[in-house]
DNA sequence: TCCAAATGGTTCCATATGGAACTTGACGAT
DNA sequence: ATCGTCAAGTTCCATATGGAACCATTTGGA
């Protein structure tokens, strides 16, 4: 039972920051009881769009395919289950997602020894050309986003981030259950 | 010009947490290049997937619909094109949340005297009284995922966000854009 | 050892979603 | 005044998405 979380997060400091922010965007920003959920979601957007964006219009892969890839990129010999669980996408929409992969020769795949419903995935030499390609403008985009805080703010947030997605398999899975499902 | 950031972020401390973690997921979250993104969009996941999944078998509202109803939660009276800027949601999106909240009367909207083209857009008690409802088990959620920060860590983390989100106008809206649309 | 339950992956289908074109009104310049 | 441009909202349409049912395999209990 930890101390009750504070009611609502005042704004910090004078806002002498906020100046081109639309006034609503302002609101959920300051005066949201959800402020936490709210700015997560929004910080997210404005990574997401236009990087996968950028993506699609470049390399014609949806996110979930690009999704693939990406994690393939961290792990080469993973599963689709795999990506499941660490994307949070459905498994239909991550199947159809490397049934695409596979017929563009991004990736290929081979049976699971272990277990014979699976398949193991690995890159081809393309996919791996695209990544190469495609992850440094993300990393930058990452950078550009972080580049108001100071590298110490980085690593203070880089940690607080890290606490929370460590503490996430604790997390009821749905809303009004009595903890512990 | 800032400093330059960080390569990568460490894995911070030893591993204590990250027990019942997915082995990806740990790939994900401290061999990541793009630490930042997968840490908020794996959050932002941990809450709508729950939380909009509540609301929408309890309530039969999506996501847009309900987003427009907590908008007008925090401010009376905005129009379409707020929502819109302020939630990233297209406007056509926004524009058949708006019907069918007021089919079901959970709101109501007016000519808008100063520009005719746009709306005047209102809660009505039982959309209010909805709002009432799902509010707190929202902030619920919120206050668990929280859990894990005390109350100084929250407090830090509130305002590095809130400095992010205060400099997104600066952000450049595509990729691969040399600053300054 | 055998059967019930769970799990990895695919397919089917209904629909939520967002791009593009359109309508109406605002607005700035000449 | 009048025109061209832009913005607010709506409608149309093609499709990406996820729920549910399905098959094949594995797992773990009695």
């Amino acid at each position: 039972m930890a101390t009750a979380p504070l009611k609502l997060m005042p704004r910090p400091e004078a806002p002498t920051d906020g100046a081109g922010l639309h006034p609503l965007i302002a609101v959920k920003l300051w005066e949201n009881p959800c402020w936490f959920s709210f700015r997560i979601n929004y910080l997210g957007l404005h990574f997401n769009l236009p990087v996968y964006g950028w993506i699609e219009q470049r390399y014609g892969l949806m996110r979930p395919e690009y999704v693939v890839l990406y994690a393939l990129h961290l792990r080469d010999g993973i599963a689709a289950k795999d990506v499941c669980a660490s994307s949070g996408f459905p498994k239909n929409t991550v199947s159809r997602a490397i049934q695409k992969l596979l017929r563009r020769r991004l990736i290929r795949r081979a049976p699971d020894q272990r277990d014979r419903r699976s398949y193991v995935l690995r890159l081809t030499a393309e996919g791996r050309r695209i990544l190469d390609e495609s992850v440094p403008p993300m990393v930058a985009r990452e950078r550009r986003m972080l580049e108001v805080l100071s590298r110490d703010e980085q690593r203070v947030l880089s940690n607080l981030l890290a606490k929370l997605v460590a503490d996430t398999p604790n997390w009821p899975s749905h809303l009004g259950e009595k903890e512990e499902q």
